[in-house]
DNA sequence: CGTGCACTTGACAGCTGTCAATGCCGGTGG
DNA sequence: CCACCGGCATTGACAGCTGTCAAGTGCACG
């Protein structure tokens, strides 16, 4: 592996199970679909960048391990992180339904990415309907995980929009590395998290401090430490969400 | 109709087509299978509650007409309104994710729904998988859409999210009712235009008295007209999506 | 030992939210 | 018909929060 704190949880067809494995367990012949359809795996540094925003999207891609992150940039160089991929995320869904991508996607640590062609998406729909499912599971929970960075942004402050992102963050970790204690690397520049919360850099040190003052989360090199879940939970004011488990209007797998 | 400004477009299977017949006609057994699932038309009142954040999602629902909102709360009152929905938006698919409802939906005018039960969700990734990667691709571009807001509210200042918000809305309006011309009915109080900004209704007055100023766009009452798109456009600093036409990796209509 | 990059800190202006006072309008009840 | 009331909109004062900018620090790299 590239990197030590990446388990190989997420490796089983090319990094997809992870996520879609939260809404029903995959069956032998869609797993094996799956790997079958993903292309070889190929290894990105730190800061490049799979495409930019107005490319023509050059396909999806499966993140195997690493961590990257989706971008919007305006004309004035403000940059909006809108999300940190990490390992077992699918890249590119969003910009499925454009001309020109949306997002730009750079990697932030070395990352080893399998592309998934779009044809082999076609073939998903026709022949794993319960697997398309899933996928389009996994986009309405990133729907909602959009919505709540957007209520979160607008209507609160500094601080409670980072405790927000930092138990995003964490719940996220958390669910594709079950094993995760209290902290986890996050291995991002001080701009970055600004970017990602909404704020410039001086904020963000402030709002740090003020997590440190009470004892809520640290962060320190590269690495985030939750100090109180439940008190920056409560601090963002966003409800935990629950995915559901297996929903029963799933169609049966073949 | 219960209101005179919708055309019925829209109506053709009880609001959804609208939206999917962007990525491609639908075929007749499609329609038909559509038209089949959904349930009776249910008539609500403004302000009616089709469901609460928190609540068990009841299933999803077809806008048939009129206008409905989805917002999220905070403890202390404050309210994020995080879309507003028109005749032919699938209302409530990002919940689906979930074991409680994500987002409050309220209606903003009489409107009609129809009800799409989960269980014919399930039928339609099996029977129509063409379908069910269009309702796949409609949810992607909802997604952009929220990283389009995202972006907006945690970058740029009042007058410029305001902008943004009602580029997107007229976007959205075009689209749907493409005979629309340069205004369109938006009965909405102010405290809700400030919610879906993200800014308080004194601000918001201030940005719209700018936005009429500068000879961008003006709202009295409840009816929107744009003075000059393109210049809202530029200031709003987001490009113009455009949505994929016909996407080659569809699955073939049976 | 220099150079560059990221981080830290602080002053300052500008923007935004809160709050309160006022006006407007439609609906209700006398 | 008229007085009253409640909801919504408008406006302004004010404090507080946030972004910009600049200077200085520490560290990794060459």
């Amino acid at each position: 592996m590239i990197d030590g704190t990446s388990p190989n949880v997420a490796r089983d067809a090319g990094g997809a199970t992870a996520r879609l494995n939260a809404f029903g367990a995959l069956e032998a012949s869609e797993l094996a679909d799956l790997r079958a359809a993903a292309g070889p795996e190929r290894v990105l540094g730190a800061e490049d960048t799979l495409w930019r925003e107005g490319d023509r999207l050059p396909g999806l891609s499966l993140l195997v391990e690493g961590w990257a992150a989706s971008t919007m940039s305006f004309g004035d160089g403000r940059r909006q992180m809108l999300k940190i991929h990490l390992a077992g995320d699918v890249l590119g869904m969003p910009s499925l339904a454009m001309t020109a991508a949306a997002e730009t996607l750079v990697a932030l640590s070395p990352v080893r990415v399998r592309s998934l062609p779009l044809y082999s998406l076609g073939h998903l729909f026709e022949s794993h309907p319960r697997l398309a499912a899933m996928l389009f599971l996994v986009s309405q929970e990133e729907r909602v995980h959009l919505m709540d960075r957007l209520a979160s942004v607008g209507r609160t402050g500094a601080t409670q929009r980072l405790a927000a992102v930092i138990v995003h963050l964490r719940d996220r970790v958390e669910r594709s590395f079950p094993d995760t204690g209290d902290s986890f690397r996050l291995p991002i520049t001080l701009e970055d998290l600004a970017d990602l919360v909404g704020l410039d850099t001086g904020r963000t040190r402030q709002a740090l401090d003020a997590l440190r003052e009470e004892n809520l989360a640290g962060w320190s090199g590269d690495r985030m430490t939750i100090l109180d879940l439940d008190a920056l939970r409560r601090l963002s004011d966003l409800p935990a969400r629950q995915v559901v488990d297996d929903p029963a209007w799933l169609p049966a797998g073949e």
